[in-house]
DNA sequence: CGTTGGTTTTATAAAAAACCAACGGTGCATTATT
């Protein structure tokens, strides 16, 4: 008698057509729920089978899933593994193919051909593309690496921030986010910016136990060079080694090759050749080390990696854990060594902010007033002669400051009651530009810390670890216990716990130590308190 | 915010100091030329 539940079904379909035996408990509770129809934000570690999550459901459901993923590179990984099983036709929409196979594509989606359609948030921004997705009726709506929303959409690609009206404009499936990397922070800036209604939440553990994790400060450039090549010549390889700008991965690899490493530098200035051919040759065994900008690593998936050193801080504890996440998962162990001086977190504090071009802002919104729910963002970028990413990075900002709507059918419309548009954009920018600024700082709190690596890290996201690790540079030498935060803090502000304070508002407590917490203020940041401060002058309050 | 590279100044004939401007990271899509 064959099973008939629903786990049953999924299972068999996991075996016949993948040829995986086993899903997770995630996994399943994850996919039971996309075929209820809620909206689920997943969060799970890299190859842990995130990817299955809408795979399997999908084949059970009426119409194709829109899956929206960041790389071309990645949605052509995802298209050629699914190529390889036994599973439904995927197909792609982007700029590198022909307008023959985005046709093809489209047609293919809407007879019901292909099940998997792969896309990128700039095609979702056009309104020709969202008309022929919605003619495909699709069942699902699934945003792979999820972070990026929160990550890349306030600035570097804006479309990130309207995937949520994509969403509606093609029906409104129910939407999936999938990402392996999201503290509390993260994962609600992500449910707010995709716009999911109620959603489940299926979040797997984050600590990676056989990590090592340190950190060391040095005192000037030429120190750091030694202490990086020195540790990374006397490591076990291969391994990953992240700087902060392009001309430092060159130099940095130049230095390892000198000693006899086979070290190759990796970023986004390189040629599209030359790129490919590290990558492969890493992920071959014929390079040890590669020196990359952040370019380098999604996507990457080599389970054997056995150190990831940063030569310079990333810009947020949570770029650094995602980073940290591509060494030793083979479970085997492996080691996370950051080395930082404070001016390096000038530059991180430098890329965190942009300027707003007011009198543009006061254009687009005058814009929008004049074509009175006439208006589409196609036609505002005509009108301003503007790029479309700055017109939509400035209409996102009018949009958060709740100026400026968007209609079901895609047209743009105002909500402003008087108030300056450029204010309040302004104050939205400054805001976010805030919180930027202050994650900057938590990388340096967890930098100097003095208390346990690891369970400031996962404190950091959300997970409270009750003893000192015993696996950090800070349990090796001794000082994590003493510098542990005390029962009575951890009793009176548990982590996550919600807080006030007078000047700064309400926030939720992110880290503790033995004479300091850190808060997330929902407008200031995130700021670190002396415990001795608080206490004396009663400055946080519960609720 | 901090580093770097080029220019001007300083104070004396080659080199150091002071000054100032530019630059620093992630990808997609699109368009104009080879």
């Amino acid at each position: 008698m064959p099973d008939t539940s629903i786990p049953g079904r999924l299972r068999r379909l996991a075996r016949k057509t993948f040829g995986w035996r086993e899903l997770s408990p995630e996994q399943l509770t994850a996919m039971e729920h996309v075929l209820d129809g809620d909206d689920v934000l997943v969060v799970m570690p890299t190859g842990s089978g995130k990817s299955a999550i809408y795979q399997l459901p999908t084949m059970l459901l009426p119409g194709p899933a829109i899956v929206v993923s960041p790389l071309i590179a990645l949605q052509r990984d995802q298209i050629g593994s699914l190529g390889e099983a036994d599973a439904p036709e995927a197909v792609a929409v982007n700029s590198a193919q022909g307008a023959r196979d985005t046709e093809e594509a489209f047609e293919a989606a809407t007879a019901g051909d292909a099940e998997y359609l792969f896309l990128s948030p700039e095609q979702l921004a056009k309104d020709d593309v969202l008309d022929r997705l919605a003619d495909s009726d699709p069942a699902l709506f699934v945003v792979d690496e999820a972070h990026c929303v929160s990550a890349w959409g306030h600035d570097f690609r804006p479309d990130y921030l309207r995937l949520r009206h994509a969403a509606e404009y093609v029906g409104r499936p129910p939407v999936l986010a999938l990402t392996a990397t999201a503290g509390g922070p993260v994962r609600d800036d992500i449910v707010e910016k995709l716009g999911l209604r109620d959603p489940a939440r299926v979040v797997a553990g984050f600590d990676r136990p056989n990590l090592h994790l340190a950190a060391r400060e040095t005192a000037d450039d030429d120190s750091r060079v030694e202490i990086v090549a020195g540790h990374v010549t006397g490591a076990a390889k291969p391994g990953l080694v992240y700087t902060a700008t392009r001309a430092d991965t060159e130099r940095l690899a130049e230095v390892l090759r000198e000693r006899d490493v086979r070290a190759e530098a990796f970023h986004a200035g390189l040629r599209a050749v030359e790129r490919r051919r590290v990558q492969d040759a890493f992920m071959a065994g014929d390079v040890d080390v590669v020196v990359a900008t952040s370019a380098f690593g999604m996507g990457i998936d080599k389970p054997d990696v056995r150190f990831v050193v940063h030569a310079a801080p990333p810009d947020s504890l949570d770029s650094y854990y995602q980073q940290i996440g591509r060494a030793g998962r083979d479970g085997e162990p492996a080691g996370a060594l950051l080395v930082h001086r404070g001016e390096d977190f000038g530059l991180q504090r430098f890329l965190a902010s942009q300027s707003l071009d007011e009198a543009a802002v006061r254009e687009l919104a005058d814009v929008i007033r004049r074509h009175e729910g006439r208006l589409r963002l196609a036609d505002a970028e005509a009108a301003t002669g503007r790029s479309h990413r700055r017109v939509t990075r400035d209409l996102n900002l009018l949009e958060q400051a709740g100026v400026v709507r968007r209609t079901r059918r895609g047209e743009l419309t105002w909500a402003g009651d008087g108030t300056d548009p450029v204010r309040a954009a302004a104050a939205e920018l400054e805001r976010r530009q805030r919180l930027d600024r202050s994650r900057v700082e938590v990388l340096r709190e967890y930098a100097e810390t003095r208390t346990c690596r690891r369970r400031f890290l996962l404190g950091y996201f959300g997970q409270d670890l009750p003893r000192a690790c015993g696996l950090c540079d800070r349990c090796d030498a001794g000082t994590a216990v003493e510098h542990a935060p005390a029962e009575d803090t951890r009793a009176e502000f548990p982590l996550r716990s919600r807080v006030r304070h007078p000047e700064w508002g309400a926030g939720n407590v992110v880290a503790q130590e033995a004479d300091r917490i850190t808060v997330l203020f929902d407008d200031a940041g995130y700021r670190t308190l002396s415990l001795a401060a608080v206490r004396e002058h009663g400055l946080l309050t519960h609720g």
